[in-house]
DNA sequence: AAAATAATTTAGACTTGTCTAAAAATTTTA
DNA sequence: TAAAATTTTTAGACAAGTCTAAATTATTTT
């Protein structure tokens, strides 16, 4: 039994765990939820007694294995309700993560499994984000921030990690859709800002403020 | 702005309102929704506050335009959540409604247009309801209580009143599923049973207890 | 038309999730 | 390493929604 607040909080620290092994701080889950330290240290607490996170006072949160599947579940089903209304509903890519927000606490896991079949198992959401399967488990695909790339060559853009509407029209109008693929044809040292080229020829600027947002898989 | 547990009470009112018009009480309301007259109480005052319901204190509530405009969207919302189950993820009739009260919350006015249109418009949910229009109308369609029928004849069954899965069930294993055609042909002055027959010729006899809660259009 | 019964409202309390302001602990700076 | 700055926790309060028990009001019975 968890609530949809406990669900969203637990999200917030999963996702603010990966790629880190270092506890999470209060500081940072308040930012990510947008809500006060106070509020954050309170909720905690609860969690912590649920055996959700493992708690230190004053040293932030690590998440349990228990509490990784919670979130896993939901960002299970928050990517694959993204996908149903970009793909059945035609909605744009950039207008599904609010409405999976709130469709993600639709608490039924055979909901979930038929979503699933219906839209013909997805592997990856509208953004290029990992679907967990049934038991929590991420296929992570040899993805990498653009902004760490060192090797000009052949690219294919898999995913982005800023999902804000406004960044995602932007990617749009540039040609920057999951799926695209394009050549790094130059990387500028000074600003670490790169030139790239799209097979119809056409040529674009990524500056480290975009790319560092922009995860891709060698191509070829 | 109405919450979810504002939407449950006028989705309420809405359902004990229509048929009478007489005011809704509040043991009515309490009944309904299985919490106690005092909670009843508490809300009806902010609803009144709102102007979704018409209070007089000790004498019960009658629903206002604009209240009922709220209900008849939750009611929209929540019949074409049970289409999209049936139709699309191959629930069973008697499996929807618990989700489809849980995704009606889900308040997004674009998200309801395009899922009506991705489920082809329908003008009725899986047990028979009509499914309100985008301004609230009600399509109702001539249908009559079975238990009110006087004449014998053919008819063909266009809905349920008791939407329990048990009873759905029950109707399943005898025939009885929206569409099914039939003729009654004996009708029993004591107990208010009812023999029918169906095209296939079997027979079976419905108590008083079942036709009460079943809706049907003459046919032919 | 009282008295008895039933329905409704009020009073007061509890839970969840939130906040601000003050206190405590940690980290940074000098 | 002691003072200053920052972060975190605690204390106390509030809103929404719920409950039980007591007080009101309405209805039914006698
Ligand atoms: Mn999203
Ligand atoms: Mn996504
Ligand atoms: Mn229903
Ligand atoms: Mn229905």
């Amino acid at each position: 039994m968890t609530t949809s607040t406990e669900e969203n909080y637990l999200k917030a620290i999963y996702h603010l765990s990966t790629g880190n092994q270092n506890s999470v701080l209060t500081s940072a889950i308040a930012g990510s939820l947008s809500t006060s330290a106070a509020s954050v240290t309170d909720m905690i607490k609860k969690l912590s007694e649920k055996n959700m996170v493992e708690y230190e006072r004053y040293h932030g949160v690590r998440i349990t294995r228990k509490g990784e599947k919670v979130a896993l579940s939901i960002i299970r089903r928050h990517r694959l309700w993204e996908v149903f209304l970009m793909d059945k509903l035609k909605f744009k890519w950039d207008e599904v993560h609010d409405l999976a927000e709130e469709l993600e606490h639709v608490s039924s896991d055979e909901l979930t499994k038929r979503l699933d079949a219906f839209l013909g198992f997805p592997k990856f959401d509208p953004h290029g984000d990992p679907i967990p399967d049934t038991n929590g488990k991420v296929h992570s695909n040899g993805q990498e921030l653009l902004s760490e790339i060192t090797k000009k060559g052949k690219y294919i853009l898999s995913g982005v990690n800023d999902h804000s509407p406004s960044f995602l029209q932007y990617l749009e109008k540039k040609g920057l859709i999951p799926g695209s693929t394009f050549t790094i044809v130059e990387m500028d040292e000074f600003d670490n800002s790169m030139q790239i080229i799209f097979s119809n020829k056409k040529s674009i600027f990524i500056s480290k403020e975009v790319s560092k947002n922009l995860l891709v898989r060698s191509h070829e």
